[in-house]
DNA sequence: TGCTGCATTTGTAACGATCCAAATGGCCGG
DNA sequence: CCGGCCATTTGGATCGTTACAAATGCAGCA
């Protein structure tokens, strides 16, 4: 049945002008659906186009308009189920506009961000949604981007940053907030000694979870010993290893705000390891909501972000930016909620 | 020093060739690294590249040349972190082509499935790889792509496809040796009552898997109970809530073989709220080999599939058909490894 | 009949790159 | 001094689409 064994060349409009006798204008025009074709004439473009099998060529049209039709979503760790969801958000909003999502990943590496936006670019994105590389530098961001690509920011800030060239908008978390908030209810529940722990002191993310824990101990009237802040690598396994640390000093700590979701379950780990039980004898708090929060043993006290519903805010403030181009640049703080389970328990009875 | 500020219209070739005064076709041979231009005027031009800022437009390039610099990756999950790990071993191994990869994720929809191959079709990759979404229909992938597009197949087969229409290659984990190897493995720690928990029993990859299982037991001369074939969705929370109907039946398992480390995990917690010791009185063995797998807890016997590298795979694989567009499609079949520890425990002394 | 107005349709020049055949200019040998 | 050769450069057509101004045809009306 009307099988046409479309061999090799790809169909283009001027096949199917020539195929039923019109002009390449008036098969463009039935194309992006134009009221002033005659409908008879469309519908007989329209039968052409489905008998040829035509596949639109959105890079010529492209090109001739000087528009765009993509995005370029350049990530430093996609396998991390936090930014992965992120993407989710983004592609799926990116699509919903009808735009087609470029992917980068950078591995953590600047050198490796500077390759991807540069390739990213010449592909002629409409815009660049990225979450930086530990380490990214403005200026090298902003020589591989240009001075007039849209672009948002997201999770991180850039090294050297300073206002003259910083044309670009930012959605961040509410970090220190968030930290706030986990610390104020550890404290209403009666802790006194609460560490800080995990994280790499000099990413922006975790300056600002300290600085909200900080001043939430603070605000209480609380003391903060210095081996109660604890570094450690983002994943869970470092996070175990490191769990001594806390108990160093003389007065241990009864809970701790952890920098994120996956330090808290490797924090688990390492207290179970440690004889203790986290839940029982022990109070956790973490930061991020990732699905084996609500799983875990016990369940995960945490900070929901939400980060598929970030993507689609990333993306939505972009297009935002696409469509105004001259508006001034925007900062957006996205707002982080306290989730309570089992894992922030009382300190036991003194 | 040097800024020149950039303002409206982006910088084409032909700027520099005015530049410096020279032809577009030398400019043009410059940015392609030919050996044809004097050394003396490709420094100019070189120089003059730089001091105008261009940046090179790959979409323009592509059009003339009928080439592409592009494919397109179709995941019917990517928050899931197996296609997570998989998209970046993708993403990877195509930024090192010199491709950009374009991203759909289709949320299992086999409706978004179709737009989005459509949408991506349009920006003419050079090639695609899916992971079908659960339900999706060969006529209609092809009817989307067209009959002569590199197309690979990752993870999951289409319904309906027959040998005439598939044009396409197709990459694979080895369920069902897989499930094979894990149920020999419980055998050989003696156990005798072994089931086959979670995951749909239409998917290919579950009835793989289940086929797998069924060869070991049949092989080492072992009843299947028909309540030990367990349905769940792929998914820790569905499958903690299905643990129950493990021991509804009379014969109550010591050990089951699960479709995927998700379910695993879902069923450890299961066994705990039901007052069991998985590692000590229940055994269990997952399949993927996620991050959380070695840090559950006890850390989980599982096949490792290494969905970084199957994403690397997946890349060469499109990228050899590109080079070779006519030699006959391929299956590729990639071996997973049982990877033991301590969730694999003997069966309880009789 | 000639003119205007409306609904359609169309030719042609772009968009920013590449391909190709042909031009340029310098140098050498005869 | 000329022809030929080499190394280099170049104009113009082209990829598949869209913008725009102009053409077409037909109906209504004075």
């Amino acid at each position: 049945m009307g099988s046409t064994p479309q061999v090799r060349r790809k169909v283009t409009l001027s096949d199917i002008a020539a195929g039923c006798n019109v002009s390449r204008a008036t098969v463009s025009l039935v194309l992006r659906g134009s009221p002033l074709v005659n409908k008879h004439t469309r519908a007989r473009v329209e039968e052409e186009l489905r008998r040829q099998g035509y596949v639109y060529n959105r890079a010529a049209a492209n090109l001739r308009r000087r528009t765009s039709s993509s995005i370029a979503l350049v990530l430093n760790d996609l396998a991390n189920p936090f930014f992965a969801e992120f993407a989710a958000g983004v592609d799926e909003a990116v699509a919903g506009a009808g735009f087609v999502t470029l992917l980068g990943s950078t591995a953590e590496s600047p050198a490796r961000e500077e390759a991807v936006l540069g390739s990213l670019v010449e592909h002629g994105p409409g815009g660049i949604i990225l979450s930086p590389a530990e380490g990214s530098d403005a200026r090298k961001v902003l020589a591989a981007v240009g001075s007039h690509m849209p672009l948002l920011l997201f999770n991180r800030e850039l090294d050297g940053s300073v206002p003259e060239i910083a044309h670009w908008d930012t959605l961040a978390l509410d970090n220190q907030r968030g930290a706030q908030m986990a610390t104020e209810h550890l404290i209403a529940l009666g802790h006194k000694r609460i560490a800080f722990f995990g994280g790499h002191r000099d990413s922006s993310s975790c300056r600002q979870r300290r600085e909200g824990y900080r001043q939430a101990m603070h605000a209480a009237g609380l003391r903060v010993e210095s081996h109660w802040m604890v570094e450690s690598a983002p994943t869970r396994l470092d996070a175990a290893r490191q769990t001594a640390a806390l108990f160093a000093g003389k007065t241990s700590p009864t809970a701790a705000v952890c920098y994120n979701d996956a330090v808290a379950l490797g924090l688990m780990l390492g207290l179970y390891q440690h004889g203790r039980r986290p839940g029982h004898d022990f109070a956790i708090t973490g930061f991020d909501d990732i699905a084996e929060a609500q799983v875990s043993m016990p369940p995960l006290t945490t900070l929901s972000t939400v980060p598929r519903e970030r993507g689609k805010q990333a993306a939505a403030l972009l297009m935002q930016r696409l469509q105004h181009p001259d508006t001034p640049v925007g900062h957006t703080i996205a707002p982080v909620k306290l989730v309570v389970r089992e894992s922030s328990c009382p300190p036991p009875a003194a």
